[in-house]
DNA sequence: TCTTAAATATGATACAGATCATAATTATTC
DNA sequence: GAATAATTATGATCTGTATCATATTTAAGA
């Protein structure tokens, strides 16, 4: 956790209330944003509003990097989807700290990794599998740290969100999962098998 | 460029020839791989059959590094486009190469910054935008780097294997972009316009 | 230059999933 | 616990692109 050096070095916690934005797209990249707590969807929106998630960073993550890296415009909005503490670190706090921290930098490279594994697993279903081979992966993914019995606390418009899929879609898809018995629901809700 | 310094210090170079795969989905990950010649695909394949190109990989890059960062199995085949010259690297040397190198792994991240930057966009694509839009995407990113007049030397199955279309709909849709004047098209070859 | 292969082109049909409309269930708030 | 909002559910229709079939053009090889 790098939250706390920073806090302990005098960098100010920002508090953002849900459902406010961070940033946008098009805006030039100042910030990578460490998250002290709350959560933040990433998300690009299509021009008839569609929004697809790029990502879900919570407590303990942070965000924005790659865009301050390769110095290019943001593709994506950032939007708290919780009251959340944010602390934002300058361009040239942020290379100090990849610079003199190989900790850091070491961290950073294994969860650009992980970013990078998870958006070519969705790109493959979004390319190349339908609807309910989709839903699968992405429910698969979401119960991996989950215990038999546990259920997702995500809606069926977020899995639309991040499967490119609409709600309706997914509604259908989720119940002939759960009829071929790969998973289990309860009121609605999903639950791991 | 790295790959000087790893032939200096006496690591082997490996001949691969056209179409001959590198690694495939499954595969524990123990190398990464630098490119002294010729070019490599990194593609998922469906069910199907159907390819999805994940990216395109050339002389003096390096690519299998996520797979071996996070230690899990790679998903995608790596395929030889070419005869090409490739210098493996073991996990241990990487991990030696990143400690001792602060450059080296400042360049990793923005290298994985870039891919990340390319996925998000596709995903946005391949989520929320018809042919058309796709292919308008995917064609000004292979023109960055081109001067007008230059012509793209991707075939209209490339072009399909990386929007996740098919080739008919993409001959169509780069028909509608140079109605539209937003291309040139000389000899089925696509130009800058 | 002729031959063969690869890439591009074009029309017809099929189908998965979007879209639209509306209802039923579950969760939240007063 | 009743009222309201959010989420899930279900049917009917529409549509973009896949699929299939076949032809034409361009490139590569002999």
């Amino acid at each position: 956790m790098y939250i706390q050096q920073l806090i302990d070095k005098g960098f100010p916690i920002k508090s953002v209330l849900k459902d406010s934005i961070i940033y946008e797209p098009g805006m030039k990249p100042r910030f990578v944003y460490f998250i002290k707590s709350g959560e933040i969807r990433m998300v690009t929106v299509s021009e008839e509003g569609k929004e697809f998630i790029q990502g879900v960073f919570k407590s303990g993550q942070y965000f924005g990097e790659p865009a301050l890296l390769v110095n290019r415009p943001y593709l994506a909005f950032t939007i708290a989807n919780k009251n959340s503490e944010l602390i934002a670190l300058g361009r040239d706090d942020f290379f100090k700290l990849l610079k003199s921290d190989s900790d850091f930098s070491m961290d950073l490279i294994k969860v650009l990794s992980n970013r990078l594994f998870y958006k070519s697993m969705m790109l493959e279903e979004l390319a190349n599998e339908k609807a309910e081979h989709r839903l699968e992966t992405i429910i698969n993914y979401l119960f991996t740290d989950l215990a038999k019995g546990d259920s997702l606390n995500v809606t069926r418009q977020d899995l639309a969100d991040m499967t490119g899929l609409r709600v309706e879609t997914v509604i259908r898809g989720v119940k002939l999962l759960a009829d071929k018995g790969l998973i289990l629901l309860h009121k609605g809700k999903i639950i791991k098998k």
